[in-house]
RNA sequence: UGGGCCAUCGCCAAGCGGUAAGGCACAGGACUUUGACUCCUGCAUUCGCUGGUUCGAAUCCAGCUGGCCCAGCCA
């Protein structure tokens, strides 16, 4: 007891002057061992997509993950298309893959490759295992292969083709290559163990006949190498340390190992893996949201309410954002879902401080100030971000008739209610205090406008001789700018999940709400990707797809939390 | 019923034999020219279960239960 005290008290002492000491994950773990014990003396990690569709949150964790390692550790980090399966991929998405991968801040400086690069280097391991005796030229069909690899709980049976000499199968792989046979006709397996109680060692088929144009090679090869044989032989060729993938691949990390192993690479990687980040009650899955494109329930792979990298960038969240929320995600092995909640609490906090405060109405109602000089119109000062002052402050035209929030006004109050309700006095932010008259309605009986009266005393919003409890947004009428909002919420249906009984994605049918709203005239001009905080709605940004000169377009990226609840 | 992996608060997640960090969410309260923000306060006598080892176990051992992944010439 004594003991521990008197040693404690000066480590105390240096915690508090270190900066705060977060966890180590798990993979830090490892590599901080690597280090330690030389079986690394530096660091290199890689995101290697295959170019096949869009990206989405999901790989901004393993992008942001694999970067940050290298980061840390003063390593380097690559971007490597795996492209060896002409079948699925297209330039198109090798495109967008890069540019989400730039928006992100993932810097692999001059290290783009494409593992179909590497297919000359590929193909000499091949040849390699082949004289080693660790591969052959299997004849069998698809069908046959899946027959003769067994089940999960019985061994598989050798091939017919497995004792083939390795001249034959040298001649053989050569003809492969130099397309004298058909797709499907032969392919080259590893040799291993067809009774291995891993499914992945049973000879795995390591190249195919393909002819087909590569969009990378062309048609310079038309056998093209598999997934767990390319794989290993990519990382080993860039001198990748730290090959980081996801769970599924567990059962392949000793067919990785075996490879890097037989091709006898002398430094070779390590495979590291880690759970993907699924988020709650949202559509990840490609054919999901091809469906949704094709039948037009979203406007494209980056509609503002899809979670791919692009439909956030295009729904307004900040790369710091997202790097914050997978930071705050962690790693682990443990299959994981996260929340909205939390994604939503990462972009408010990027916002909170960096961009301007201003007043936009999105569901309109006039106000006229009865007792103010008709005609005048008096510009006020407002603070563009009352919490971080650098950001200055603005004029804003006052006048006679406003709008205000239809929300921001009850003909008969429930309770606790705060707000404009006749007899009652609000502040009209940085402008007055107004005390509601009156309202006009129509045939229906509807308000169509309410009345007040002002305190000219209370300029600024200030008064010595009274508080109000309420403090309501309004924009000057005569020089409102017109605009849309556009109000998102979840697309799927949150009280009932994601999927119907059917399979079908359970829509939420309010997914979208356009507002015609007035936005104060500081905004005129504004671009994407501008950010705003409408004051007590939301942070919202300038549209990058239907924003126009003559048609503001903005999206709200997300609400402003809010603890009142009207019974 | 082969193999691999996982199990700590509603959701993430530290913890690595010395007596349960933190964040999100949530609930109170203070403050407030945003019912926001900020600030306080509360939120696992307990770590899937059952035994065992130990002075001491979320941490070690055994058995069980539950979940995820694998039988593409996809990645």
């Amino acid at each position: 007891m004594e003991e521990k005290n008197l040693t404690a008290a000066p480590e105390t002492a240096a915690a508090e002057a270190a900066p705060e000491k977060v966890s180590r994950n798990f993979i830090e773990t490892i590599i901080d061992a690597d280090l330690r014990d030389g079986v690394y003396d530096r660091v290199m990690t890689r995101f290697p997509p295959e170019p096949n569709g869009y990206l989405h949150i999901g790989h901004a964790k393993s992008i942001l993950l694999n970067y940050g390692l290298a980061q840390e550790y003063g390593g380097k980090f690559n971007l490597r298309f795996d492209d060896t399966n002409p079948t699925k991929e297209k330039i198109e998405f090798v495109e967008s893959i890069i540019a989400d991968v730039n928006w992100l801040g993932a810097d692999y400086e001059d290290r783009l490759f494409y593992a179909s690069d590497y297919f000359p280097q590929m193909y000499e391991c091949a040849v390699k295992l082949i004289k080693k005796g660790k591969a052959f030229v299997c004849d069998l069909s698809a069908e046959e292969i899946r027959a003769y690899r067994g089940t999960l709980t019985e061994p598989g049976k050798e091939s017919p083709y497995r004792n083939r000499s390795v001249e034959e199968n040298l001649e053989l792989f050569e003809r492969m290559k130099n397309g004298e046979f058909a797709d499907g006709e032969k392919v080259l397996r590893a040799k291993i163990d067809m009774a291995s109680p891993n499914i992945n060692m049973r000879d795995p088929v390591i190249y195919r006949v393909a002819h087909l144009t590569h969009h990378n090679t062309g048609d310079a090869w038309c056998i093209y190498p598999m997934y767990d044989f390319a794989h290993p032989i990519e990382d080993a060729v860039e001198g990748v340390t730290h090959s980081i993938c996801t769970l599924e691949f567990e059962d392949h990390r000793p067919l990785y190992n075996w490879v890097v192993e037989e091709c006898e690479f002398p430094h070779p990687p390590k495979q590291i893996e880690f759970a993907k980040l699924y988020l709650k009650n949202v559509v990840t899955g490609k054919r999901y949201i091809k469906k949704l494109v094709e039948e037009g329930i979203v406007d494209g792979w980056d509609d503002p309410r899809l979670v791919s990298i692009s439909g956030l960038r295009r729904r307004g969240y900040t790369p710091e954002s997202i790097r914050a929320f997978v930071e705050m995600s962690g790693i682990s092995k443990a299959q994981s879902i996260a929340e909205m909640p939390a994604l939503e609490y990462c972009i408010r906090e990027d916002l909170k401080l960096k961009v301007p405060r201003v007043m936009a109405v999105l569901h309109p109602l006039r106000l006229v100030i009865d007792n103010y000089p008709e005609g005048q119109t008096e510009m006020l000062e407002a603070s563009n971000n009352t919490e971080n002052p650098e950001l200055g402050s603005r004029q804003i035209p006052f006048s006679r008739e406003l709008y205000i929030e239809q929300e921001d006004f009850m003909e008969v109050p429930v309770k606790k209610y705060f707000r404009l309700f006749p007899g009652n006095e609000v502040r009209l932010m940085n402008a007055y205090f107004v005390t509601c008259t009156g309202v006009d309605k129509d045939g229906d009986g509807n308000v169509t406008c309410v009345h007040c009266t002002y305190d000219p005393a209370t300029r600024g919003g200030n008064s010595d001789t009274r508080k109000v409890k309420g403090t309501i947004h309004w924009v000057n009428a005569p020089t409102a700018i017109r605009a849309t909002a556009r109000l998102y919420e979840n697309i799927v249906d949150e009280e009932k999940g994601v999927y119907n009984e059917d399979g079908s994605i359970n829509l939420n049918p309010n997914s979208l709400e356009e507002c015609a709203c007035f936005v104060e005239p500081s905004l005129a001009g504004a671009k994407a990707p501008a950010r705003f905080q409408f004051v007590r709605n939301g942070y919202f940004c300038v549209d990058a797809k239907d924003d126009a000169p003559d048609h503001p377009v903005y999206n709200r990226i997300v609400s402003l939390k809010s603890s009142f609840k009207p019974v």
